[in-house]
DNA sequence: GACACGCTTCGTCTATGATCAAAGTATGGA
DNA sequence: TCCATACTTTGATCATAGACGAAGCGTGTC
């Protein structure tokens, strides 16, 4: 703990404002990143719009939501990365006692999870980095400030692998952003190329993913292929 | 999220039971990791002896606490340091916007944290493992699972460093454990020893504090002293 | 200016949960 | 066996919060 004393009553009006269904519903919703509007919200907690508009200025009032106004619509997103983190932690607690099973390997080969279908964790992070400093990825030219573009060589390097860089770019979600990563604290590639990416990793056994857990192994073979083709050791 | 359907409704109630003040001020008291029995967190949450039966019942159903039975009384503890983490993070929340102080140094002499005033994080996993794969650190005889014993040869480096070890011994608090770290999964050195190792490593200037933050940056004394002494690198 | 849509605010109703005193149960010591 | 202590259970009371329909406000389009 800090040295500050904490303030257990704003901890507690945050945890219950996570703690009423259909506020968290809503909340859990937004846990993809994608900015939703009220009336997608209401839907999504099955409750009527007059409802979800009281829920959502709570949610406001305790900085887990922010809203975007545009128009006539308000779109809401999780606050912060620290929200979405503590959503995965109160996940791991309804998991119950489904302990994790942790693979007999070595730890730097399991340093990395997927982060709903891009790759987080440690291993995630230096990716990421890896693909800055060799000149593969930079910030986009417009855009949101995390949005992030491939240069042509790093679409080289990229299609190389298996990843299909257009399909990517023509998904209807974002195409590549920093993702910050809670655990890191640091970012990882997320969005369609970042998912892309995994995905391709996983199919040609570059990685491998824990059954019943969202911790990601590299394969001997993708060892391999990363330091040839990106020059990148793990 | 993992492949598996979340359960909103059991993350809700757990959240919910986090949100009550009384149940908040009692989680919180039980951070420092030491069970305590059903009349002191009565008193610590300000409630009565029979409020603080019925909110202790709630939180054990939602397997946030753990209660061991000695004799006529009942000692709590927090169920898991998933529990802690979640404390945590909805701590970090808490705490508003005050953003967390990064300083520009390096990222691996940073990758430490004070946990409660001991060592956590990366570098307090390292230390750990380090100390057990170097002979200075074993399991206890006797006492709990996760206790830990300082071997003769780990005596005497943690005394030439300046850490009184029979000071720590002799506290009420117990001398050494694994103290799971919630973000790397794994152990760093808790209890006593554990505290007197990092008290003395911040009064020979090894480590820094970083100001209004946990995050603790080892300095090039540090790093030197630290290969020196226990062959660590870091 | 009129209309439709998205969203907020208001008023009301109902269910739920926190509170404690009193009674009950289990344990330990004399 | 009796008494004290620790804790739980029960019953009653009260406050709070979630629910929605209706009305209101702001924006966009024609």
């Amino acid at each position: 703990m800090d040295v500050k004393e904490l303030d257990e009553g704003a901890v507690s009006r945050i945890a219950a404002a996570i703690g009423e269904p259909a506020r968290a519903r809503m909340l859990y919703a937004l846990l993809d990143n994608r900015a939703r509007t009220s009336t997608e919200l209401a839907m999504l907690a099955d409750v009527s719009p007059s409802t979800a508009s009281v829920h959502l200025s709570r949610l406001k009032t305790e900085q887990l939501v922010r809203v975007l106004v545009q128009g006539k619509h308000r779109y809401y997103s999780l606050a912060s990365p620290d929200v979405a983190g503590v959503l995965e932690g109160l996940s791991v607690l309804a998991g119950g006692s489904r302990a994790e099973f942790v693979p007999n390997t070595p730890n730097r080969l399991r340093a990395a999870r997927s982060c709903y279908d891009h790759l987080a964790g440690t291993l995630g992070v230096l990716l990421y980095d890896r693909f800055e400093s060799t000149g593969l990825l930079e910030p986009a030219p417009r855009g949101r400030d995390d949005s992030r573009e491939l240069t042509p060589k790093g679409v080289k390097l990229f299609e190389a692998m298996g990843v299909d860089v257009n399909e990517a770019r023509a998904s209807r979600r974002r195409f590549a952003f920093a993702c910050l990563d809670w655990s890191e604290r640091r970012a990882h590639l997320g969005g369609a190329i970042g998912a892309a990416f995994l995905g391709a990793a996983l199919k040609k056994r570059w990685f491998s993913s824990v059954r019943d857990s969202r911790a990601i192994v590299v394969t001997a073979l993708g060892s391999r292929e990363l330091a040839a083709r990106f020059g990148i050791r793990v």
